[in-house]
DNA sequence: TTGTATGCGTTATCAG
DNA sequence: CTGATAACGCATACAA
């Protein structure tokens, strides 16, 4: 048995193949490891000559830095951690490019999780991805006291919460856009107006700012008949909206307006209207929230309470700069727009 | 002008706020900065009151464990740097979802970038990127030898990339699916055959993978009348869809069916015929690729040859992880499916 | 149970 | 132009 392998390649031995670094190089160029250090960063103190030699091994030996020992001695890149509830739901890509540009410009870089809507998935990400960034931006299902244990001194973004909490803050102005969004039906003459909402795994609406809260006060606001106002609920997809429009059309035949929790589900109703040979707006008229390009590729396109969600990431990194740097900065809020389009 | 604000939280003093460490928290405690370590990392042989006297220092110093400082001691977190063209193009979200699932069940994190479709910004990308991570997986419009200077031997996978290459590579079986739809819009009976192509800014299709080159491969292959065929070629949009279904059309009234680029196009492209009054598929039919679940949105559906995008994504984590284990792995092929909804 | 010493791979400082 | 030497913040044997 050989007493060492001697760094070649020799796949044979059960050492685990240690990291090739700056010594090493230099080792191999005769040159100081400090030498090898200017050649790499390319600093301007060093023979042509040598440095050419240096770069040759450095490539020879398959040499790459270690942004560990970098980042150690010289702290600059920072890494902020976004945590989405599924990169698929299309309200997200969007909203992931306002934090990835926003980010990039400040030489930032942006690791994305995913919780697939998994609350024990939300904890564990918080927790491993805190662990490994200098600050988190997350749309995030638990409570700050939930959260708590798991943040460990993360500077922390939370998206859409309506909550009071102790961090850094994206909210969207829901309740102006709801506002608009129903006045607008009320105009369009629509007095008996639905909702199909999406069920929360853990329905703690506490404050009176989500959608559904929104809705009720807005329809009282404007003194519409309130017993001739429905809610329905179901799960915030596709199916979830088809599946509310039957139950609340089958239960409440004259409901002539609906309002959805959000376009992916308004998407989901407009479908269930068309197969039911409805039509849309005049039978009945179509509401969503969000403002998803998609939305225009129904037919008639989605009405819809549209949300900045560029702006909304360039606004979660704004907050994170904040925390980073102390700045107190205020929690921001987003406004909304009512685009109308041919679904009402 | 005092001379030093003694590290209190003083925000006048012109020094750079110094990293709470280890040893503060040590010194808050009164113990030594090993212990410190012991209760932060939950080590079993620690007196449980120490440990949170040690806990309650930290907490109260704000301290947070320098990611660098433990990836230097302990490299076990993998960090895999993923380059994409466009978040928002709606093809990449579904591939994402899959690097990102198949990362987080080993374990990895992804940090993710957007060139903007363009092409400095790419090679920008991949140099800063690949310094920040163990490998890199990226949609690259750049030829091998234009990487090489920017690549600095990171571990790099390509996707959707047909030439030659040295890296890993995850390539999609884009011949079989030409040649399944075209048959199929053969079968269908159309002879005189479209294609909306897109530009690429430099178009150095070398060898004949590309969809357009596929595409004349098959209308020759299957005898159709090549002088009945005709290209046309716009931006990489539902605009450009639009546009280029516009242009086909007017040069060609009697084209009956239209091959697209990938399946935005395609959306464009049907939104353009039924604008222009013509019903799909019968006065023509529209065929996509890529299969995006948007196209189901469309009326009618889109026919599309689909890609499991997600897949591509585990496929490019498995390439990665033979590339970091020196374990030789074979370029993935990935198999495309035609699938037929409406609009053909 | 706790403290001391050492090394991880790099960059920065200061001699030579 | 180049080479020692000292940090950077943490974890891990090892000694107490």
């Amino acid at each position: 048995m050989t007493k060492q392998q001697h760094g070649a390649a020799g796949s044979a031995g059960s050492e685990p193949p240690r990291r090739v670094t700056l010594r090493d190089v230099a080792q191999a160029a005769g040159v100081s490891h400090q030498t090898v250090s200017r050649a790499i960063n390319d600093k301007g103190e060093i023979d042509p000559e040598t440095r050419r030699r240096v770069l040759d091994a450095a490539r020879e030996l398959r040499y790459r830095p270690s942004r560990f020992a970098r980042g150690l001695v010289r702290p600059d890149t920072i890494t902020v951690g976004l945590i989405v509830q599924d990169v698929v739901n299309p309200f997200y890509p969007e909203l992931m490019a306002g934090v990835i540009e926003a980010a990039e410009n400040k030489g930032w870089q942006v690791v994305v999780g995913s919780t697939q809507n998994d609350r024990d998935n939300e904890l564990a990400l918080v927790r491993s991805l805190g662990r490994q960034v200098d600050a988190l931006i997350g749309f995030l299902d638990h409570s700050d006291a939930e959260l708590a244990p798991y943040v460990e001194g993360v500077p922390l973004v939370v998206m859409d919460r309506h909550q009071k909490t102790s961090h850094g803050v994206v909210d969207i102005d829901i309740e102006t856009g709801v506002r608009h969004g129903i006045q607008h039906l009320v105009e369009r003459g629509h007095q008996k107006i639905g909702m199909i909402d999406c069920l929360r795994e853990d329905g703690q609406s506490e404050d009176g700012l989500e959608r559904r809260d929104c809705f009720l006060a807005v329809v009282e606001e404007l003194g519409l008949p309130v017993d001739q106002t429905w809610i329905v609920a179901g799960t915030e997809s596709v199916a979830g909206g088809e599946a509310g429009f039957a139950e609340l059309r089958s239960k409440h035949p004259d409901v002539s307006a609906v309002f959805a929790y959000n376009d992916v589900v308004a998407i989901g109703a407009h479908r269930a209207a068309r197969r039911l040979g409805l039509d849309v707006p005049k039978d009945c008229a179509v509401l969503g929230f969000d403002g998803l390009s998609i939305g225009e590729l129904l037919d008639p396109p989605l009405t819809t309470v549209h949300i900045d969600k560029r702006r909304m990431g360039e606004l979660a990194i704004d907050q994170v700069d904040g925390l980073l740097n102390g700045t107190p900065v205020e929690h921001a809020l987003l406004p909304t727009e009512l685009v109308v389009r041919g679904s009402t």
